[in-house]
DNA sequence: CCGGTCAATACAAACGTTTGGATTTTTGCT
DNA sequence: AGCAAAAATCCAAACGTTTGTATTGACCGG
């Protein structure tokens, strides 16, 4: 309840101006040694902070650095998200800054957001993800001036930061794995058209299909949802005798094909194959345990805080007129779900 | 790149002082009506945002909310965070709030992190989790006056608004459901003690278990991995002829016990027993399905950011000198590892 | 027609910082 | 000692709002 200490308050105590104080508290060259030794002493002693409201309005950046995250963000979101927001409000820390989280209901609100915080000064920069083909929210960005990072890639790269995952060599991977053992016709789940990354899965997966000579696959374009593949499980498995490879971008949706599988009695590695995308939690311990590809949580988010960072650093275009990018290829991870075995016990790995 | 519309902007235009646009806008009764709805049209037309800095600075209130995630916040962390986080904002932004993230590293560094948003007023109110016995974050909050409100129980509860899950219930829950069938030692891995949440969970397993006439239970208090699950599990599995059953605070550590267990050749349901907690993505799908509680995630966040929300409306002391208290109650999910079943076979739920 | 009331608006200060320029103090040199 | 240059400090403005108070003009009754 005590009065909070200002700039005022500790220019008073040491008797100096207020400018005297805030220069000596940033290092500024034209304080004294000694003075400024002093104004340190007693800020520590008084644990003085800066008002952040202030500092902001002053030097026009709210040291802030905003996420936002694109719906939907049910239950089943990739955990990569919490992975990657812990990860960076510490970098953030570290450099003084502090992070800012949006949400959007819907994907007509991304773009309301975004215009928001450019015209407010939430933030002084973005990072966000899910991107598409022509995508307002980067367009907007872009004409705003306000530095940003993309987490997928964007149809404006040259002029933008860039960490992505290499979702084209996924859909290769899930579908090699599939063809190694499965014979029957290959469906493909992955999610809908326009966003970047999903049809970069597709056409990795097209491609490496017709590259192996394998018919080409079925593709069902939906949102990353265990509803979703059920939905799609239920309309592929009812009326198709020969094994069906299930390939899917994210585990969420080989979570569905499991359900529906189960609640007919057919057993996957049996009756039919699936892959996985996101290694999520648990993807493990499925019966049988799911093949997938992860892309190494820590890594990701670790490598967006420091693109991010040192976007802000240059404070302005960047250096040599070039962007960062990075892309992240994914690691297969073959367990069982993807191949068929006759008669095994399922759920022995010993 | 054009320049900044502000209220000056808007007053230059319209040939009045921006004090009268700014009540214009706020709606203060004193402006006439004509003046009010020109400034309206021509701040729609220009698309004038209020800064946040400024206004933050002249109202002493930051306008933002900031939640504290507390450490570990590894891959395993509850998605519940992500489904909080994202419901918070979108209730924030409706009240013209937007939400702020901290993440601590380690359990020293939340209180720094606390103050420092105290200090800096980085936010106007502060939700946090993890609470313990006599919290140090609780206690800073207290004496500084910021509004707060706590996931889970406190020492100080009648000073604070509070949402919390019943893990004391939980606890009996687990119990239950495993004594119906296992006849082995039981097996508690709870969170380290200290963690409220942790402690009602022990408890109420312990109680539960007397009341069954079962002998006391070995408790493990461990982080909630599933490292620390596997850790538990191996010294347990291996020496142990008699089917122990395993009652898991959280699906992490199920995870890990599950397997050791494949590991070492053991089946869920006919070797040991298993109920986990939290119904994680993916815990469903495991074989044997994990039997567990869940807590409706989407609840609990909507009923935290209401409670938040009511908390900052009354913006002071409560009303009549009471705060919120919600109590959730866990549902039963009665799948399969919680019991021993002799030779059904394990994949087939239909 | 004038003093008084009321509505509507303008003026000005304030929030806590940062920063360009003016002012004072110290230093260095002759 | 005296003076210029350099160093250290102070003064004041500014960032964009909000809000208490002063000012203006219109309208009314006497």
């Amino acid at each position: 309840m005590q009065k909070r200490v200002g700039l005022k308050t500790l220019a008073l105590k040491l008797g100096m101006d207020v400018s005297t104080v805030s220069r000596a508290l940033r290092d500024d060259p034209r304080v004294k040694e000694a003075t400024r030794r002093a104004v340190r002493e007693l800020a520590d002693e008084l644990d003085y902070r800066p008002n952040a409201a202030a500092r902001a309005l002053r030097m026009g950046k709210s040291g802030r650095v905003a996420v936002l995250l694109s719906p939907p963000q049910q239950r089943f979101a990739s955990p990569i998200f919490l992975e990657l927001l812990s990860t960076l409000d510490q970098h953030l820390r570290d450099a003084g800054l502090s992070l800012a989280v949006f949400a959007a209901r819907e994907r007509a609100e991304e773009v309301d957001i975004v215009r928001q915080i450019v015209d407010e000064r939430l933030a002084d920069a973005i990072i966000l993800g899910r991107t598409r083909k022509a995508d307002p929210r980067v367009a907007l960005l872009l004409e705003s001036g306000m530095p940003f990072v993309t987490f997928g890639q964007t149809d404006w790269q040259d002029r933008h930061p860039l960490v992505e995952i290499d979702y084209a060599e996924a859909g290769r991977l899930a579908i090699r794995a599939l063809h190694a053992s499965a014979s029957g016709p290959i469906d493909v789940l992955a999610a809908p058209e326009g966003l970047n990354f999903a049809d970069n899965y597709v056409a990795g997966a097209c491609a490496e299909a017709a590259r192996l000579g394998l018919p080409e696959p079925t593709l069902h374009r939906v949102e990353m949802t265990e509803q979703a593949g059920e939905d799609v499980a239920r309309k592929i498995l009812a009326p198709n005798p020969r094994r069906p490879a299930f390939a899917c971008i994210q585990d969420s949706l080989s979570f569905g094909v499991y359900r529906v599988a189960a609640a007919a009695g057919l057993i996957v590695g049996r009756d039919l194959t699936v892959f996985g995308g996101q290694n999520f939690p648990g993807s493990e311990h499925t019966a049988p345990p799911l093949s997938t590809f992860s892309t190494e949580d820590s890594h990701v988010a670790e490598l967006l805080s420091k693109v991010m960072l040192r976007r802000l650093a240059v404070d302005g275009t960047p250096a040599d007129g070039t962007f960062e990018h990075h892309e992240i290829a994914p690691k297969l991870l073959l367990r069982q779900s993807h191949r068929l075995i006759e008669r095994a016990p399922l759920t022995r790995t010993g």
